[in-house]
DNA sequence: AATTTGACCATAA
DNA sequence: GTTATGGCCAAAT
């Protein structure tokens, strides 16, 4: 009954991180928040994990920890530098300090709103 | 089937 | 400012 939603934890993680416009940015929890994970935020750091590699319309690069900043790991085998290029690209500018402003680039809005 | 792993966040000291 | 700790979950091997 109710097929509301069987889908995998990951899938819909994926579907919220698909939903970030261009040329901004979100942090896991709120990720996980749109998700319908709330207070997940380290699921979508998992399942990101998992999927950056054959990355194919998961804009994951647009999704960044509630530092502001991107989070480098080891394991990432340097896709983070990837995620710094693309964000870059999109036009998303980086303070002195390698962070991103999320009262510029936050998403969505409402929360950053001041 | 059990073990390993992995990109967080908030709080406390 | 750093360091440590607790909480939380699913997928890959």
């Amino acid at each position: 009954m109710a097929a509301i939603s069987i889908a995998p934890a990951y899938e819909r993680i994926y579907a919220a991180t698909r939903q970030i416009p261009t040329g901004r940015v979100a942090t896991y929890g709120t990720v996980a928040h749109l998700a319908g994970l709330p207070g997940q935020a380290r699921l979508v750091g998992y399942a990101l994990f998992r999927v950056a590699l054959p990355d194919t319309e998961i804009p994951w690069h647009r999704v960044i920890n509630a530092k502001g900043e991107i989070s480098r790991a080891p394991s990432r085998h340097g896709s983070d530098w990837v995620q710094q290029a693309r964000l870059l690209t999109e036009g998303i500018v980086f303070t002195a300090d390698g962070k991103i402003p999320l009262a510029v680039y936050g998403w969505p809005r409402s929360l950053y709103l001041k």
